[in-house]
DNA sequence: TAGCTCGATGACAGTAACTGTCATCGCTGT
DNA sequence: ACAGCGATGACAGTTACTGTCATCGAGCTA
């Protein structure tokens, strides 16, 4: 017999995951996605800094993963870019994969409709982004080369991103994120 | 004899201004902001969405202008990348003036010291990236060049404005904005 | 001039996000 | 057995933000 059901951080994240589809996330309020969770109010603010927080768990490892990723592409050659869309292409193809595709549109649905949560997700990226140029910069790449080549690496993300979301269940993410970064090469050509 | 002071919103912005860089964001509550501009709590709501809102002001007309002159740089035959760099180059000339750096200074230490601000900062810079790519697929331009063109643009902007704000009074934002945009034509490459 | 509408503000109450603090009580190691 | 730990609950407090009605000078109209 046990004091709590076990995962209480995962029952948070599926309930507020729920909620905020069903009635929106301004019309949820935390006291109910504890409530649906078995939970109180002052649990939920333990596992998640704010309410929006609860949408962005998973995300601990991810500089860490993207950097290393990054550093050992450039490390074989490739230039800053192309360094930084390898390590997302290969982070993308182990993670976003086509059985995630449903969820992943989901949760997206939700971060669009409403500009607090789209917020917190260009902060996440822009934080990524900074790790990257950081990365980078380790590498011997200079400045401003550093910090626009990760803004370059995060906007081909995004878009590929973007357009893995809207199509069809059968797309693959980073042959999306092969053909943004084409067309990244060309677009800043005259 | 008139009822109120007149200028009640730029009262609001420049106390918030003064309080959010003395004690810092966090520390300052609108009623203070209110307090030190002669008005109440209420009224600072009717001027601003929120609190962080207050440090966003006359930013307005800013989308229509840098569509306008993207949509003008394009039809002069520039590339889409190079046709934003163009149009902020052009708008920072206006703008972002020799003596308006010591202000933008202050601004920029106040954003960058709390994440909330950051997180705004970000969704107004997104917010015009939407934008300029809606002026760039309106002169033909496909997707998701323009898409990423307009990342790119933004990416440039934000480069340039950093060294700007970061370096000495002299320096021009238009040109930094000229080097960023070669610097990311660079690196792009192999 | 008298009355009327309008627009900016104040007054006040209410909701909900977030925080600080202390109590509770199974579990774990000695 | 028992002490301490760690996750949770209970509860009060602050503050961002909203809804609603009252106030009152300015300008319009008859």
């Amino acid at each position: 017999m046990v004091r709590w059901e076990p995962n209480a951080r995962g029952r948070l994240e599926k309930a507020a995951l729920e909620l905020y589809a069903e009635r929106g996330f301004d019309a949820t309020t935390v006291a109910e996605i504890a409530a649906r969770a078995g939970l109180t109010e002052r649990t939920f603010f333990r596992h998640f800094a704010d309410k929006r927080e609860v949408l962005f768990g998973g995300t601990e490892g991810l500089e860490d993963l993207l950097v290393r990723g990054t550093l050992k592409a450039s490390d074989d050659g490739l230039g800053p870019v192309e360094a930084i869309a390898a390590a997302l292409a290969e982070f993308a193809e182990n993670v976003f994969t086509k059985q995630r595709h449903e969820l992943a549109r989901h949760r997206q649905a939700i971060i669009a409709a409403h500009p607090d949560l789209r917020e917190r997700e260009l902060i996440k990226m822009a934080s990524l982004a900074s790790a990257l140029a950081g990365a980078l910069r380790r590498r011997g790449v200079g400045d401003p080369a550093a910090a626009l080549a990760a803004e370059a690496g995060i906007a081909i993300f995004k878009v590929a991103f973007e357009r893995w979301v809207a199509g069809p269940a059968g797309a693959s993410l980073p042959q999306l994120i092969r053909e943004s970064a084409a067309a990244l090469k060309s677009v800043t050509g005259p």
